[in-house]
DNA sequence: ACAAACCTTTTCACTCAGCGAAAAGAAAGC
DNA sequence: GCTTTCTTTTCGCTGAGTGAAAAGGTTTGT
């Protein structure tokens, strides 16, 4: 299921566009229009009728055997998100210096609705793990890297997600107490760990720095390697990172201070 | 202007949602309400709600100050689109040699729209050039790159474009030339030179391969650097990344052959 | 060869969501 | 304190969106 059912009245035009963009997933990267129509929950004549629209301005493309995909007047649009900038702005060699000394898994994530969105994953060795690398998401509630990014947001937008009343109470405990600390752990079923310390950049929305064993199991008994070495280490990159992600977000906009009406607008 | 007044009768929600957001570029990464309204010609109140609805699915964000950017779910859907295949696929490596060995700027482009969108950029010496970089982009009709694009279009896409009759054949005796010989070449009023040959995977909308002096004049005079040699090069590299992407594709579909219905569509 | 199943594309009458001028409310600047 | 510019809300009108249904293609199975 790819959001919940984007047909019927009350919803947006808007809404219903990018119902039909959002069917596509890491899984499904080209797809026929029956195929989005039966992901989106839209009727088929409509899907067709928004591709058509979507098509025109390169939002969706159509390959040799006419199955669509997404366009690149998206991926354009994309790299334009204060979220790119984690990548390709001289951080890498940061998170693969922490990839090599803890042995584990670096990532980074930023807010994207109920779920954390990783935008950039370091191993140690290169290559990213399968089924993982940038674009996965993980849900805020079950990640360490979501408990310090809920602590960034308000109490409000926190009670938006779908919990029942004790469940959030114990969430807001624990980010609270994430939050104070400085940092987020959390282990899964098979034994995972992955801890999570957040990045605060300037002016930018908050993101997180999360380390974890998975899946590459080797790590935790490595010599030197354990919470207490690690957090420091970790709390050191996120403010580098912040250091760097800083300044450049002012790019295009006001290089001086506050609003200033700009020149040439149009 | 960003794009010919998406305002007035005749134009889909869909065009105006996306005249919102291309109202965005590299020089305008963050913007105020009325800074879009005037940039996408669109009234204010209907910048107003269109915004909303986008900000409501993470299309766009806004910052502290109350500035809209482009959101993270924009990003999430531009890594799924096959222009993003070129990055972080073991390509970087093959333009790098290219880079090296010519001393010249390496780019990898795809078509968008009449433009010619830069997907990959690659120095000698790492660091991209101010102005340049991922994300750019150049006018079919005015580059290499462009010229070997436009040789995998119809006639009838082409005429498309906006050019004068004689200007239209001129420019298709030339891309029927480009295409015969397999390569084209432009230098522009500053005596910059840029070469581009066709990369072609299978099932993958056609992409160009370009090597150009700009802006860093130094090659041209490099001992064994020449057109000749550097044509072959290039069809080479063209060759291996066509082999990298081609399988890739199929991602997500048909692992095996022709049209077969899927299991779990929803 | 024929039929069944599935896909894409077109049509069309209904109506609901989008529209944008105008007014009200906030903030910044002088 | 007054002016200018920006954001947000309101509201009656209407045209763009809608989706069932039918037509036209293509593939699969027998």
């Amino acid at each position: 299921m790819a959001g919940t059912d984007a047909a019927s009245p009350g919803k947006s035009v808007t809404e219903r566009a990018f119902a039909v963009l959002m069917s596509f997933d890491m899984g499904h990267r080209q797809m026929t229009l029956s195929q989005i129509s039966r992901r989106s929950g839209l009727p088929v004549a409509t899907t067709f009728r928004l591709l058509n629209h979507l098509e025109a301005i390169a939002a969706v493309q159509r390959d040799p055997a006419g199955r669509y995909a997404i366009g690149p007047k998206i991926w354009e649009l994309g790299i334009l998100a204060p979220t790119h900038d984690v990548i390709g702005m001289g951080t890498r060699p940061l998170l693969l210096r922490l990839a090599t000394k803890s042995g584990m898994m670096v990532r980074v994530f930023v807010c994207n609705g109920e779920r954390a969105l990783c935008v950039e994953e370091v191993l140690a060795n290169g290559a990213s793990a399968p089924g993982s690398g940038p674009g996965m998401t993980l849900p805020l509630i079950e990640s360490a890297a979501g408990h310090v990014l809920m602590g960034g947001m308000t109490t409000a937008a926190r009670s938006a997600l779908p919990l029942t009343r004790t469940a959030f109470a114990r969430m807001e405990e624990g980010i609270a107490a994430a939050t104070e600390r400085g940092w987020a752990q959390r282990s899964d079923a098979a034994g995972h760990i992955e801890y999570a310390v957040p990045i605060r950049a300037e002016g930018r929305p908050p993101m997180a720095l999360s380390l974890s064993t998975a899946p590459t199991v080797s790590a935790a008994t490595r010599p030197g390697v354990s919470i207490e070495t690690m957090i420091p280490e970790m709390r050191g990159v996120a403010r580098s990172l912040a250091a760097i992600l800083a300044p450049a977000h002012r790019t295009g906009s006001d290089p001086l201070a506050t609003t200033r009406r700009e020149s040439g607008d149009e």
